[in-house]
DNA sequence: CATGAATGAGAATTCATTCAT
DNA sequence: AATGAATGAATTCTCATTCAT
């Protein structure tokens, strides 16, 4: 049985509604150092500021605590997608694609999603149903949405026929391998910047597909 | 002329000169199935037929054998990608660049490639000079290889003026993104078999460069 | 008159006075199911229906719970050894004897007392007062109460001249050992009946000491 | 990844084939003292003079320990009853019954079999197929001994006409019992010596079923 | 009085690495 | 060269106990 333990310092209980988050939060940076199966607990509990014991209180197991921070990413990213859609204005297909790819290119550099994108790419794999939610719920839905605005270009005659589901899928292609090789930019010095980039994968993307 | 060993079954002392390919091979398979971390050398020992101690009479430790291994693979791969040089035909640009990326793409979708792709994406991140060295040796000089071609069709005014290094690039997202794809295509059925896809990306891509 | 408390229910700040009985009965169950080691005092909070903390307030540690609970079930051992005392008739001995097998059979056959006599046997061990306590105040008292009955009969010509401390010695272990055995009867299917086994003791028992 | 370690000092590889009686007699020693669920392995480890790890080599876990512990034990009781039984000598009935009951109460004194005693007692009742396996074989076989004595010692003439099995149960009764009070004697100063307390067991119980 | 979130010492178990044979 | 028994640091998860509210 373990012995009392001279707690008096160090106030417990601040803002207790917030522990969930602040775990996650600590969870995020450290995982996304090490990756998961190097984090140990007790980084993260220090990270956050809480005890060892604490975060049990609040996830069952250390996985448990890796798949609710990327789920919660992952929310993160269809609300993002989301937003995009319901920005949709009345413009040229082009123009909107163009303010669509930057606003997705920008997210796409956020650190948050590099780092989650890194994860996923490299522990997802052994997540089933995480893997099935980030394919339907951010993959899927955001090639949807792409398909959808290509479609319309097609009809209007601003492009050429292309399978728009195709269509949608190089975009994710060229967008997604061009974020990790920019965050890996150091083993690359060809790159150039973020904008550089944005601005050719685009020129490029929408020669393919512009008449 | 030399006869050929048998190293399929777990031989013991016999071609002890094969003892470190036996057991990269092992460690191969195993850290394939569960990656780096979870993989544990008795594993490795026991599918490449050798004792544990065995391992550390060739390998200092378990990074050193993983990185070992990655880069016999990576080493296979730029082989692969000289053969295709070397193999370059006094044809149409257009031909052989369809030729080439059949023969990349079935090469990519390889088993042991997607295997170390995807321990790649995963580790290699722990490993600098590791990822340096691919960096180097085989996206950089697949692209270069790439790019070459791709000028070559600007000169011969096949291509449209583009920057080659920028077509390079593109052609590795595209590729790259979808060998991940159709690894797990499980997760989305909307994807086509290996040669629609590759039918589908060089349509794609030559739609994109062609005049 | 005082109206009887509901304690039945896990109502909350009813009859404070009770909670100290409410915890004891939660320890017994669980204590009783699982063993002193592994009942969680989760369990036992959760099962009196109050916090954990509660328990506190009413015990310093789990090992005092447990020897509250020992003890109070003890002096209710000791309680109904003192009834059967002074339910003590001018009958034949045997007869009395009879009657006071009778009931220390069903009492001892009582899941409350199944119970504590598992966990004695088990634990005890580990409480030295409380093991002179059971010693002094349960297993001597009720030797000293036989004995006096045996010492009576002998006196009385109705048993043979035997020394009453052994003969109640002896009772006791039959009696002891056959509640033990008819409360694992799964194990050993030849066991009677609790009647039957009641029977079998008072007839080889009076067989031994009887004229 | 644990760092390495000097472990030049304390020779490894000291006798292996003993590792596991080694292991149990430290487990045994260990379990006796603090009983099962307090006990550490790391305690066992230190008195058995090997390391933590090495207790996993030879036992899949804490339980699979006790287990064997237990087993290995009850074998021994089985094989002591059995040398009683074939030391069956053609003597009266009484004096082979006088001659038995001393060897088992001597054996059931041993330290081995009182502490194991308790550990049944105490834990059995969580492993149900080491309670059926006990049951069986130490119990219903040492039963079956006594009662094929008693039946022997009826038909002869000996004893008045009791039932062997009721008998022979009344035996393991009343020999078990005072194997337990005898080892708690500090808790009852008015029970006698082992001889004693032999010689009263044997009067009262032949008392009972002689004619 | 009562609560239950927070704590952190522990304990079981794993496995990379060593080294006597 | 090869073995595999032995090691023990490291890590996850548990739960008795405390204490701010």
């Amino acid at each position: 049985m373990p012995r009392p333990v001279d707690t008096s310092s160090a106030g417990r209980r601040r803002a207790p509604e917030a522990r969930p988050q602040q775990i996650l939060d600590a969870a995020f940076h450290e995982f996304g150092e090490r990756g998961l199966a190097s984090t140990r607990l007790d980084d993260i509990a220090r990270r956050a500021g809480v005890a060892k014991g604490t975060i049990y209180l609040y996830f069952p197991n250390k996985e448990a605590l890796f798949e609710e921070m990327v789920r919660t990413t992952l929310i993160e990213a269809i609300t993002v997608a989301e937003q995009a859609q319901s920005a949709y204005e009345n413009d040229s297909i082009e123009s909107f694609i163009r303010e669509l790819a930057a606003w997705w290119w920008k997210f796409l550099r956020t650190e948050r999603v590099t780092t989650i994108h890194r994860l996923a790419l490299a522990e997802l794999h052994h997540f089933p149903e995480l893997m099935q939610f980030f394919a339907d719920e951010v993959i899927a839905r955001g090639r949807r949405l792409v398909a959808g605005i290509i479609a319309c270009g097609v009809e209007r005659g601003e492009f050429r026929p292309i399978d728009p589901q195709l269509a949608a899928r190089m975009y994710s292609a060229i967008w997604l391998t061009h974020s990790t090789w920019a965050a890996g930019r150091q083993f690359d010095p060809t790159l150039g910047s973020d904008e550089q980039l944005l601005a050719e994968m685009l020129d490029f993307y929408l020669g393919a597909i512009k008449r």
